[in-house]
This record gives C-alpha cells, structure tokens and sequence, in this order.
DNA sequence: ATTTAGGTGTACAGACCTGTTCCCCGAAAT
DNA sequence: ATTTCGGGGAACAGGTCTGTACACCTAAAT
C-alpha cells in the first residue's frame, strides 16, 4: 500500500518554516529570554500554528539546541586560539579583551536576557554551558597562560581574569568608562594588580 | 448615624495579618524573586484570602516598600560611614570589604533574586534604587576618598571599586576563592592597580 | 445591647498559557 | 491521475493567574 515517497523541494520549504520558528524564538530570547518566551507568543510571530512548532521541536531542550547553534552562528565568539601568537602577555591580555569587549559591544543586549536567564532556567543553563562555557575557560586560561606565576598569585590571576570576561562585568565598566580601551585598561590594570 | 469608633485592640491583630502577608512576601522574593511571586502565592503562605491581601497593599509598589522596610530592618548593610574612622586607605578598603563581604555571606542568597529581578523589573528597580542605590554610591566614595587620585586615575578608582561592591562580583569571587580574606585581597589588589 | 469593620469563604469573568486532536487543503512526489 | 504529508484552522480540557463582588461571622468598640 505504501508507495515510496521521499521528501525534496518540500523539504526545503520545512526547512524553511523551521528556520522561521527558530529565528522568531532568538528574537524573543535575546529580548524578554528564554524563560519568559511562550510556544504560544514565538509561534505567532513565526506565523505558524501552535502544533506545528510542536511538530518541529517537541521538546525544549531540541529548540534552545537550534537556537544556540543559530546565534553562534550570526554572532560568533572570538577565538582565544588566535590570541595565543601574541607572546607579550600583556599585549595578548589587551588583544583578548579587546576582541571581547568589542563582541559584546555588538552582542552584549541580546545576550543580556540569556544569560540572566540561564542562572535560574534549566534548560538554558545546561544549553550555555555547553556551548559558550568551555569557550569561556579557554580565554581564562590562555590569557593566564604567559603569567606562568604559581599557587597563590596564580589562583587570583584565574579568578580576577574570569571576572573581567563576564558580561556582567563588562556592562558595569562599559557604563562607568567612555571608551573600550579605558573599559580594557582598568582590566588590564586589575589582573596587572595580582 | 455613624458612631464612633477607633480600633484599639483590632488594631494590633490588623497589623499582625499585615506582618505575616509581609513576611510571606519577603519569603518569596528571596527565593523565587519579585518577578516571579504571585499575589496567590503570597496570600497562600501568609494563611490568607486574596482580598484581604488586596485591602492591605492595593497596588504592588506598596508591597514592595513594606518588604524593603523589613528586609531592610532584619539585615542592616554595613554603614560606610564608620569606615571613615579608619585612615589608612587598604585598610579601610580591607575593612569596608570585609564587612560588605561578611553581608553577602549572611545575606547573598537572598538578595540575588532580588537583584536579578531589578534588572527586569520594574517596580523591583524603583525600590532598590532607592534604597541600597545611594548606601552603594556611599560606599564607594567612602572607600575612594583616601586614595586623592585625580582625573583618569580617579575614574578608574571608582570604576573598579563599583565593581568589587557588586553582588554579582563577590559571588564569583566567593566561588572561585577560598575565603574571605581571600576573595578580599584579590579586590584590594584589583584597586591597588589603577 | 448594639454597631462597626477586619477577615473568611465562595464565586465570577477575563486573560494567558499548555499539549493534543480532528478535519481539511493543496502542492509535491509518485 | 493518484497518493502523500506539511501545515492551517478550530476546538478541547486543563492549568495558572488577575481583580472584584457578595454574604457572612465575630470580636472589638461603643
């Protein structure tokens, strides 16, 4: 009775009201975030039924997945690997967070609800650490990398030069300096200080 | 018609329901945060009908004064001022953080999501601007006054120590050190580097 | 003894959300 | 020409929330 039937110009079409569902939700995420965004609210503004979101992404976690890989995408993070031919290590403590900084110029609103979100929402946590988390200690590390000091002194270059990737941190100097040179300075300044 | 009458004994058992709807609502913001606490919610745990939620604190802002009052009452943040009998410019960063650090320690699971939701939250942001808003600023030029610096110097003074004030902050740094002694060295020397 | 008013209990109407189901269309696949 | 299936449209049953209204009880105030 069945007769074959394999999926071709259709399914560039469902790919197409996928990619539509998907972008409504990084709107809504990078705007009111992840916890607060309704199937109801992302499928509307997809212009898509209710049940066809639910046929695309069944549960959750499957939609903050094609999320995150689409925001990665559209806004790639720097990548420390590259900073990593600068041997100075204050040279390289610039260049990081100069890159950084500049990504979150761009980027810094929209991550803003995501991130906050993800310190109380599950699902957007568990998503986040495994994409932009080990990101993160990466930078840590290879910018800690040329210090070489040891035992104490090391442990608070770690923990002062997490502190100055954080979003959070970020937005606090990006208001309280006028440029992001002064913003890299202070931070340059604060690990110089261990 | 109307006769006379003022409450006396009724009076103290009005303020006692008033109490407990406060204290339910404190409860609830320094869990699940202002946000996200509903007036059922609030009127459920203080053993009362909604209504007399309602005839009590008709509208939000309300509450939330009567909750910063108590909250503000039952853990005192450290007061900058005394911090002035300390000449010595580190020592009175090292005192002045120490006691704002001991405050997070006793207090910093509560306060987050109270923080978090004042980034988000209206009404919540209006009560803390008013409140712990102006007790921060103070901080900050309490503990910067000694250093004199001028100019670039002294933004820079004021920007990172705004920053080591901040909840934000000192749960990374409570996470990422080992003590409080610690986590306090690392933001003196963080100072000390501008 | 009589009035007053804080609080209870219950209910309503409206808004928004969730996940699922059934019928149907029409363009793509055979 | 005929079958297939992604998606539209509409509806359901169930949940949470909001603010407001009515009748009622009862202890306190007169």
């Amino acid at each position: 009775m069945t007769r074959p039937y394999r999926l071709q110009q259709r399914a560039l079409t469902q790919q197409a009201t996928r990619l539509r569902i998907v972008e409504a939700a990084v709107a809504l995420h990078t705007t009111v975030g992840p916890a607060q965004s309704s199937v109801s609210e992302i499928a509307r503004r997809a212009g898509v039924e209710r049940h066809t979101f639910y046929s695309h992404f069944p549960d959750e976690r499957t939609l903050l997945a094609a999320c995150a890989e689409l925001h990665g995408e559209q806004r790639p993070l720097p990548d420390p690997e590259s900073w990593r031919a600068v041997g100075d290590r204050e040279r390289r403590l610039r260049r990081g967070l100069g890159e950084l900084y500049a990504f979150y110029e761009r980027n810094g609103d929209a991550l803003a609800p995501v991130v906050r979100d993800a310190a109380v929402h599950g699902p957007t946590r568990e998503i986040f650490g495994r994409t932009l988390g080990k990101r993160f200690s990466r930078m840590r590390d290879v910018l800690a990398e040329p210090f070489g000091a040891r035992a104490a002194r090391r442990r608070r270059l770690l923990t002062v030069l997490e502190l100055f990737l954080t979003l959070d941190v970020w937005r606090l100097l990006a208001k309280a300096t006028r440029s992001r040179a002064e913003a890299v300075d202070v931070a340059v300044r604060a690990v110089r200080g261990q």
